[in-house]
DNA sequence: TTTGTCCTAAGTGTATACATAATAGGGACG
DNA sequence: CGTCCCTATTATGTATACACTTAGGACAAA
């Protein structure tokens, strides 16, 4: 994003344009620069993000798929407004995905190395929440967590469906990558990221043990722990847009 | 569909160039003028659609969303190959998804007049299906079946949730709306409409009880008639683009 | 002061021109 | 006769020009 355009000539791979503005569009709106409910102007964008119109409404598309933001009548789209209630139905979203793809995965047999990649990223969460490993390292955390959600999800080995949960992930809080924190190095905090490792071995050892309902419903309940936390942040008066969110993501 | 573009310039809203693409491009595609893997070009379809090329990649970018073209690593796009496990998990998605519209509504409560609606869609399909009534009316039962599905989606009151079903049920043997008949007047073909049709009750008496899990245990087995409908069929030694489809769909 | 109308400006939808990358086909050489 | 390379063609990605619609504001009249 800060990177020059030039650079990309020479060591890695030049981004398209569309896929440049479609990325730093998300983390405009993301990150709050665009507020909700803003028209997202097609030649301010052009100004603001240095690509020509033909891109930027490409992005556009890409995004009214995401729900980042939404058609006009008129033309044109807005920043999508994220009320709560919408949130909470996302999370209820990738969680019913997951637990299928959990399910799924159970029922059909997960691939060996999979499973054993699985584990390995949970070996590395548990030394992470370690006690004596205090303060916990929330950027590692959210790391491992995210390559054990992806392979619960590769041993679904379903393209579409992994596809399906990678569109429900994209809002902000509704990701298995974002965690709410109301305070980040409280009690509370440590024995949530306890009680989310312990449902990830639970997950786990039902996919080997070809147990799909429990797999499924534990991949469900393990979804809504990101649900009550967004709810216990809400409720205790915080704004969606003051909310603090880690978010790193290994895609 | 069949209107004449002109037609649309007095009495309806004239729809757009890329709206006009899409729905061409998709039906060109469900309908098999474009083979599975092949490649769509741009410019061909401007000659064939009538529009330019602007409109054409606008649609494309849309029925990629949509699962029904893939993009092609060195550009472009190519129509997407439908194997039948992607087949079988795509309605196992709009399943799951339907069954969770069905908690919800459940759970929430449906508003007085959804549920009177449902139940006069299923009043109309009874009407249908009645015994003296046959050969029964494939159209007008696709019909009301498909705005009973509809209905129960409103009812969980999720805008998220409608549009990412409405994203699963688009692939041709995924749609409520797709019956896929072995024989259109045989006892078989009747008896799985009755049955059907004896879940849809089912679900909507679960809602109105606010039986959650009920309604969303129900939603998912119903779904899995199309899944079981759709192997017997493929057991039964039809290859997947010679099947007969009914599709209306009243969106 | 309020309302209605007209005018200006901005914005989108669409078409098209241009540049670059991929591809297929033919010809030459081994 | 087969294989490899070069060239011509085609396709996509991007930028931009044009037309039409919509929104907003100012001015005039009640």
């Amino acid at each position: 994003m800060d990177l020059p355009a030039r650079s990309a000539a020479k060591g890695e791979r030049a981004a398209s344009q569309t896929l440049r503005a479609q990325l730093m569009l998300r983390s405009l709106i993301i990150g709050g620069k665009l507020r909700p409910g803003e028209r997202v102007s097609e030649l301010q964008m052009v100004d603001r993000l240095g690509v020509s119109r033909t891109p930027v409404r490409a992005a556009l598309i890409h995004l009214e798929h995401e729900n980042l933001v939404e058609a006009l009548p008129t033309g044109g789209y807005a920043v999508k407004e994220l009320a709560e209630p919408e949130i909470l139905v996302s999370i209820e979203i990738r969680g019913t995905l997951e637990g299928l793809a959990a399910r799924m995965a159970a029922e059909r047999g997960a691939a060996p190395q999979l499973i054993a990649a699985a584990r390995e990223a949970l070996d590395l969460i548990d030394a992470v929440v370690e006690p004596v490993a205090r303060p916990v390292n929330l950027e590692h955390y959210v790391n491992y967590n995210a390559r054990f959600h992806d392979l619960i999800v590769e041993m679904a080995g379903s393209d579409t469906l992994a596809r399906q949960i990678e569109r429900a992930s994209v809002l902000p809080f509704a990701s298995p990558s974002a965690l709410v924190l109301l305070e980040p190095d409280s009690v509370e905090t440590y024995q949530a990221l306890l009680m989310s490792q312990l449902q990830h071995r639970t997950v786990l050892a039902a996919v080997e043990l070809r147990q799909g309902t429990r797999a499924e419903a534990m991949m469900r309940e393990h979804a809504r722990t990101a649900h009550s936390n967004l709810q216990r942040a809400l409720a205790a008066g915080r704004k969606l847009a003051e909310l603090a969110v880690v978010e790193l993501g290994g895609r």
